[in-house]
DNA sequence: ATAATAATTTAGATTAGTCTAAAAATTATT
DNA sequence: AATAATTTTTAGACTAATCTAAATTATTAT
């Protein structure tokens, strides 16, 4: 049907939209594909010949219905693997990423609503992330940066942008997981930096790079 | 570190190597990748490049230690997916080699030894094939074409050579499953057709065509 | 409004895998 | 042993995806 390329650029496109505006830039999908903005131009003119983006020389790009559908589809496949090997495998949340990019490409949809049944439906993956239904739907309300929120805000930890090994073990050691109340003790000025309690214990710092990777949403 | 065509070319190899005999030729791999004998070619000469395969112009090919060990890998697999989908999700052993063609080439050795662990270890698959340990060693004794046997012999059913879901559904209409025994009433000279029972019960017609796909083991 | 800078696209090559048609080598037949 | 038939390889071309370098368009600063 599409290629594991197509399918990668659509799901780029998808989530480059989803944080950071309507339109996205070759530029940016360059850079998240780590590939040349090049390369990105010859695959856009693809893409929109299948009529799967919407792309005007110079302007920019947004995704079609049919688009946002197959990019759905691969987050989809991509999330609930992740939570097979976490839930039926002896995986860790920070060992399942890299796996599941090859496994999101698997093309079957028997295997992929057995899958789903033998999870017993899953709403979100090991990270928080919400898992689209088999229509491409997402039934799971947006949470917001941590780094957005104030002063004595408390809240709980829903997932993370960032699904690197690095950061999801710096996460582990920190004490910090999904569930866990966070709340913003101080904001340092100077680097935005934050003095936060887990769940009501001793209070540690994380750095505004830190929290721009954790996903929340006010209790 | 091989590409999916690459691995399906060793693994096509081995299999011809397995059954037809020592070498194995250009028009036989064409044949059985689905492919024209000038790509062949080419991919000998590369496979050859690599040391995946012994290959000198005109005489066929042989597999290298190395290049053999790859094949075995793919198949070990190809065997234990197709064992996952039938033990653990609603899969019938007729709808699970072409999953399995895809599943076969994702590349994680936590993964596969995760599932081997899942399904306890099988032995077999669930057409009867012998799944190859981790070191790529075969610990099951080898099966013989059901067509290679004479009238009265009495045997039991291991496996099948063809995988395909014709096939397959065929035998389960005429009752024919892995463990049955199956005795040879009669063999119809002109056409080596064979007249047999199926564990004791009423006996049922089989062509040679279908006798040459199905494994047995003398009782 | 013009010039400088940045973003994007085009031009031209490259690599993996495939194909058809033609040439060469091997095997079989007289 | 020579010829015919078959098998295999080579030659040349095509597509998908990528790259570098150059050209073009858009944006920003003067
Ligand atoms: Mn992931
Ligand atoms: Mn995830
Ligand atoms: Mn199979
Ligand atoms: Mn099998």
């Amino acid at each position: 049907m599409h290629s594991f390329t197509e399918e990668n650029y659509l799901k780029a496109i998808y989530k480059l939209i989803e944080q950071e505006g309507d339109v996205v830039s070759t530029n940016a999908i360059a850079e998240k594909m780590s590939t040349k903005a090049a390369s990105v131009t010859d695959m856009l003119k693809k893409l929109s010949d299948k009529k799967l983006i919407n792309y005007q020389k110079y302007q920019g790009v947004t995704l079609t219905p049919k688009g946002e559908k197959v990019a759905l589809n691969i987050i989809r496949k991509h999330r609930l693997w992740e939570m097979f090997l976490v839930e039926k495998l002896d995986f860790k949340w920070d060992e399942v990423h890299d796996v599941a990019e090859q496994l999101e490409h698997i093309n079957s949809d028997k295997l992929i609503e057995e899958i789903d049944k033998f999870l017993n439906y899953p709403k979100v993956d090991p990270h928080g992330d919400p898992i689209p239904d088999a229509k491409g739907k997402l039934n799971i309300p947006k949470s917001h940066l941590l780094s957005k929120f104030k002063k004595n805000d408390v809240c709980i930890m829903t997932g993370v942008v960032d699904h690197s090994t690095a950061f999801l073990q710096y996460l582990d050691r920190s004490g910090i997981a999904l569930g866990s109340e966070i709340k913003i003790k101080e904001i340092i000025e100077f680097d935005r930096s934050l003095q936060i309690t887990i769940n009501k214990g001793a209070s540690i710092f994380i750095s505004n790079d830190v929290a721009k990777n954790i996903l929340v949403i006010i209790k």
